[in-house]
DNA sequence: ATGGTTTTCAAGTCCAGACAAAAAGGCAGG
DNA sequence: CCTGCCTTTTTGTCTGGACTTGAAAACCAT
């Protein structure tokens, strides 16, 4: 019957949002909560840190916490798997490797991913298909001097994502998303006209210091990233 | 010297990384980890459930808990109030009202936002820009029917973003994002060619099961969203 | 075998008390 | 007035103990 942390972290979101803590304005402290509430200033805590981590609220110590004049909206969006997020929607998936070569590394990938001059790395273009109709077009590159064993993978019947993810643990990652125009041969891959508007989200991924593989991945035209929170 | 949470996780999660641990394997009970580290069993489980909360692990009662086998990756973007985004860069913030006007909801804004035939809307487009050069284009719409002070509110010297932030609570928000082609109207104002590719967000606020607003807010050409992890 | 019931185990939560660490505010000496 | 030190307040974390809950597994009767 006692307040669990759930309970106190809405009730305290509902003061908030129903505007009896105005934004800027200074919540009550945790030992004086954990009395109203009856429980352990431990349990105070835990809501109260979660609000916090959901932005909502903003702690210091000594001062006390108060609510967040702007309340810090973010957004979070889960990068599914491809497979599976075409397989949920009950389509067929599909994958077709475009292209596979071993280069040397061009000056922007490069400077990108702070490699040596003459560092060879592995470039790969596949599709990713649902129901026959392409959804993802992907352009990969491997690091080799990180990654030997991708030289031999052979990455025909699925792809390097899958692979990877069980080559390397990763220790950073870092996505931007922005909007790209189809140029000829991607208006070809994912068919559509050429010129098209497309959402595009880059991927490069570290491991100590190293980057491992830089991903470009670009969506079907109409593509959109939702989230609700 | 004792083992705090953070030293806990991160040895975990070096575990993982450096493969000892593999994707779908066992991870030892908390009150095992908790003698070897010699900590209290709370101190594991709180190391370990924000390990569940990044993804890196799943924990099931009964069962224990097991590396992921497919690292569930998310991506959290901050989004920011754009005069602080802008601020933030030590550039001048400077805002524009293209248009306000007040008409009946059209029918795919009613679709969307849930609304009566004939529902009264404050329809705004305003510009955002920064040391003089165009930022983010929003197309705001505000649901006359919850917020009625909207239809006095002057707009003409600060955004509507703001303004409704001291207006209404929010209870649940649905973010978007996709890529569209400038038309000319927004070519115009964005100082970009026709057809140029741009990243849109697309925000519907909702207060009680009943929608507040609607923005499409569309950026700047060139623009990206980043995020590290 | 089959389906329902009980056991058992691991995570989930809570508590009361303790100490640590950051930071604001006050105080003293220059 | 400024500077550095000390005190106090508030959050941050840890402990060792307890009870709760969900789910797998074992048991039992059909």
């Amino acid at each position: 019957m006692t307040a669990t942390y759930r309970d106190i972290k809405s009730d305290i979101l509902g003061k908030i949002t129903r505007g009896e803590w105005t934004p800027g304005s200074l919540i009550p402290g945790e030992l004086e909560l954990a009395e109203t509430y009856g429980s352990a200033r431990a349990t105070v805590n835990r809501a109260m840190r979660e609000l916090a981590e959901e932005g909502i609220i903003e702690r210091k110590r000594k001062s006390g916490s108060r609510v967040r004049l702007t309340p810090l909206r973010q957004a979070r969006f889960d990068i599914p798997v491809i497979r599976r997020e075409i397989e949920e929607q009950g389509r067929a998936y599909r994958y077709a490797l475009v292209r596979s070569e071993v280069v040397e590394a061009p000056e922007w990938l490069r400077a990108r991913l702070a490699l040596q001059p003459g560092a060879q790395v592995r470039h790969l273009i596949c599709l990713h298909l649902a129901d026959g109709t392409p959804w993802q077009h992907e352009d990969r590159w491997i690091n080799l001097a990180l990654l030997p064993q991708a030289l031999d993978a052979d990455f025909s019947a699925s792809g390097p994502t899958e692979w990877l993810m069980s080559q390397i643990p990763f220790s950073a990652v870092e996505i931007s998303i922005s909007a790209t125009a189809a140029d000829a041969s991607l208006a070809a891959h994912l068919d559509c006209a050429p010129g098209e508007p497309l959402l595009m989200t880059e991927r490069s991924t570290r491991w100590n210091d190293q980057m491992v593989t830089y991903v470009r991945l670009i969506h079907r035209p109409g593509h959109r990233m939702t989230t609700r929170y």
